[in-house]
DNA sequence: AATTGACTCTCACGTTACGTGATGCTTTAT
DNA sequence: ATAAAGCATCACGTAACGTGAGAGTCAATT
């Protein structure tokens, strides 16, 4: 039971564009493609369109997307819990702004009094709110590729580890009785900070969350302050200041 | 009572990026702004950011959403209303949505069975539900600027009219008993395509639509029949033809 | 078998809505 | 006066497709 584009377009109500446009980026790869190129979609191919489809209805970009379908822990019958989870929140968070879209009649008849910040009561956009949720579940692609090089690793695979990554974790140790504002930490922060945006995109405000989540996650602090105790505290300190201090 | 961009950003839980983006596209203008450059927003600025946001909310595109509210017939009490409505309408397709999840939990539980239809119930990206509505209540801007100037014309204003405007309107009059299909027929309307095309962005789709809107909607029939009985037909025929035929 | 229309492919430019960093001026609190 | 926070503009970059072009493929009809 394979199906073409327009099919699976018209049957879900998205563009074949759309369509080239995942298989392009390797969010879903038809199952099978006939010998003159065609996609053939399977009902499995359907079946992730639908999670896919989920996920982007809850805000998640295409790339977190398909970090979370291509992890190894993801689970469809979890993800299916989860989503229905996610959209009774978000059915919550659209009950707010009915309500607020209520109270803002009645202050516009002037039945009642209604502060400017009440009037955006149910409107947060400054982050994803099941982005938390989600790497719960299925991790953070970027930290848990440097984490779990470092968690999961058997000594001799550590030892075969980038001899960079490992230099910078061990001078980072080393210098982790120091002041996190001293030179010398601000610039083994620096090659950090480098190393990272060779792995994936690293904002300052990303690197500085990152800095936080290694001392909030148990996990995180375990494997860096296997690297010397306390270190985790000394980067999340070392890695604010810089953040802080390369955004002037 | 003027905020400057982080307080409203901050209050709002958007960014300063954004509002600077809203101004530099004229769609939120702040009241004031200081001596050295500084944005002041006003509570009425603050009004109108609600407005923006709850229709962004509803997916709407920012150019969309500042024709609706420069729109002269634009009201925010009925703003308002429509909004409570559209929420509502939005938190229906929700509970579809959570419904399907509900279905296709117990699907994977072997506990019913369900078509691949099925499992797309709520999904439907193909176009802005809204959107139709939206357009009833204030127009449709690249429409109402070919048809108001078509129908709110003196007949002074409409003889300074532009001119190939008009000669493409009584060309496409005078072809209007001949086969929509025909060459002339086509050519002019390639004309009126060209001539669309200068005041606004329409795909062949849009092209094919708006021929249809001209006999769908009374107001446009009245004003295009003007120059001819039977033109608003014609031009639905014709347009649709051109669109597919310039598609291969 | 030929034809035609629908479908499919890849290519590639364009659009939308910001995110991000750089640079330099302004405001505020100490 | 100083330092930090805030603000401005500039401009490149990103994400997620939309759109049209040109050419090959498929299926129904003649």
């Amino acid at each position: 039971m394979a199906m073409r584009v327009k099919e699976v377009a018209d049957l879900v109500g998205i563009s074949v564009r759309t369509l080239h446009h995942y298989d392009e980026i390797g969010l879903l790869t038809p199952d099978e493609t006939t010998e003159s190129g065609y996609r053939l979609y399977s009902d499995n191919n359907l079946q992730m369109l639908q999670q896919i489809l989920f996920f982007k209805e809850l805000g998640f970009p295409l790339k977190k997307i398909k970090d979370i379908i291509k992890s190894p822990s993801f689970d469809q019958q979890e993800a299916l819990e989860l989503h229905r989870k996610m959209l009774l929140e978000k059915r919550h968070r659209l009950n707010k702004m009915i309500a607020t879209v209520d109270k803002t009649i009645q202050h516009s008849k002037g039945e009642i009094q209604m502060t400017s910040k009440e009037k955006f009561e149910g409107f947060d956009f400054s982050h994803n709110p099941y982005e938390q949720e989600a790497r719960q579940r299925w991790g953070d692609d970027a930290v848990d590729n440097a984490n779990t090089k470092l968690g999961n690793m058997s000594k001799a695979e550590q030892e075969a580890m980038s001899e960079e990554m490992s230099a910078i974790y061990t001078k980072l140790a080393a210098l982790r009785h120091e002041s996190p504002a001293s030179e010398e930490s601000q610039a083994a922060i620096n090659d950090w900070y480098d190393f990272l945006n060779k792995m994936g995109h690293y904002s300052l405000d990303a690197f500085k969350g990152l800095g936080q989540l290694y001392v909030d996650d148990k996990r995180f602090t375990k494997n860096i302050d296997g690297f010397g105790e306390g270190l985790a505290e000394f980067l999340r300190d070392a890695m604010a200041i810089y953040a802080d201090k390369k955004r002037k």
